[in-house]
Order: structure tokens, then sequence, then C-alpha cells
DNA sequence: CAGTATCCTTGCGGATACTG
DNA sequence: CAGTATCCGCAAGGATACTG
């Protein structure tokens, strides 16, 4: 495999990076990371609009308040958009921006290449673990 | 745009994941979005090898301690191989694996995509305070 | 040099109960 | 229905000191 022009490539994206730059990925990455977050997006990327009742029943174990949590999270990040309809009983829905679509979209090579892999994880996984207990 | 397209394979890929599938995801993105664990692949992408030390210095501001559990958990995860040359004094070196490589050239595409949207972050986060404080 | 050991603070994730 | 309020346990991250 080429992996040497990979880095070389990777390398020129790297070297424009600032400390900055790295902290914003890192936020990103790390929101994403969070327990619900993943699920959210995904939900919301193949629904189009859910209420706050309907994600919660889509993401089976999440409580209400880590709901929430997650919610206000993305939305912060501008990656879901919320619209409170202001009526009795509370009607409100939520849906992905523009740029969580975006994110949604770029997410999804990465995905893929994570499942395919998904073995080699496992396999490196058990070798530790066998080196660490030995 | 033709989001619904896009959205269709999102679709299609979401379907094929199994919460336990899920779970994988979240834990590569997880310890992705680890305080130090990007900027770690990210130097071993540029530099090949590194010694402890060396990533210490690139990394400006983390700890002995964070370094080596950072170190630790890619390696458990086969992302980092180490090599202990077993020397007095010692001698360590790091270096990204196969699979940390692919990772890595996974990721880039989505890097750019963050650096190319990070004015979108930065304004929908400036929007969602100025709405919170008013 | 390449780590451990110890202590501390912060925030995540969850359980439960309550409210407009 | 769509949240808040309160409490809790746990792990991440960090500061500091020590070791083979």
């Amino acid at each position: 495999m080429d992996t040497t022009e990979i880095l070389k490539r990777s390398q020129a994206a790297c070297d424009a990076m600032s400390a900055d730059e790295d902290g914003l990925k890192r936020e990103v990455l790390s929101h994403a990371g969070n327990r619900w977050s993943l699920g959210v997006v995904h939900a919301l990327g193949i629904a189009g609009k859910l209420r706050h009742a309907e994600l919660g029943r889509k993401m089976q174990g999440v409580t209400q308040r880590m709901l929430t949590r997650t919610l206000r999270q993305l939305e912060r990040d501008g990656l879901v958009l919320r619209h409170d309809y202001r009526e009795v009983p509370p009607r409100v829905e939520y849906q992905l921006s523009a740029l969580g679509t975006g994110l949604l979209v770029q997410m999804i090579p990465l995905w893929t290449w994570v499942m395919e892999n998904a073995d080699g994880f496992r396999d490196a996984r058990r070798k530790y673990d066998e080196n660490g207990t030995s």
C-alpha cells in the first residue's frame, strides 16, 4: 500500500493546523463521542423531524435528562435545530441543521471503515489483554 | 443540494447497524475524542516513529501521566505500536499500526470538512449563547 | 528516559421526583 | 409532553512527587 503518499497528504493537512484548529476538531469529536449524540444525529438524519418523546423511544435506554442534555449540546454546536411550537400541551420538534447533515455525510465513510475493521479492533484488544494478563 | 439522496445512502448504512455496532463506533469515537489521542495519532502519522519524550515535546502541555495513558489506550485499541528496546537508559518508540494509519486516512476528509465549516460552528455557538443570555 | 503513585477537581451519565 | 431539580457514582484530566 502507498501509505507514504497518503501520509504526505495527511502531513500537508496537518501542517495547516494550529493548536486552535486542533481544539475545534477535538471539540467536535468529543461531543460526537458523547453517549447519545451519535444516535440522535443518526435518528434525525433518517427521520428528518422528530419530537422529544419520539427520539426518546428510538434511543432505547436514554433518560429524559440525558436526551435533553444531548439535544442542547447539539443545538449549541449548531448541528440540530429546535422548533418550539409553543402549544399546550407542548410540542417541540428537532431536526438536523445543514451543518448537522454535513457532518453526518462526512461521517459515513468513517463508519463504514470502522465496521469493516471491527475485527481488527477486536483482535488488537484481545492480544493486548492477553499480554497484559500473561 | 441533494441532501435527500445523501440521506438515503446514510439510511442504508444506518439500517445495517445493530446496537452492538453502534457501540463499537462510539467506542472508537470516544477514544478519539479524548484530550490527546488526536494529536498523538497526528504526530505519529507525520513523524513515523517517536519516543515518549519527543511526543511530549510535540504535544505542548501534556503531562507525562496523560501521555502514557493516551498511548496505552491507543495501543490497546490497536492503533499504535509500542517498541521497547529494553536499554538503559530506557528507549521506547511509538508508531502507528496499519489500523492507526487507516483511521488517520479516514479522518482527513472529516478534518478538512470541520475546518471548512469552522465559521459555521462558531456562528452557531455565538447565536445560541446570545439567545441564552438575552 | 519512561514511566508509577497519589491526590484533586470537573463533568458525564444515570436514577428519581417534580412542574408548566 | 417536554422538560427541571437533586442526588449519586464513576472516570477523565491534571498537578505533583517519586523510581528503575
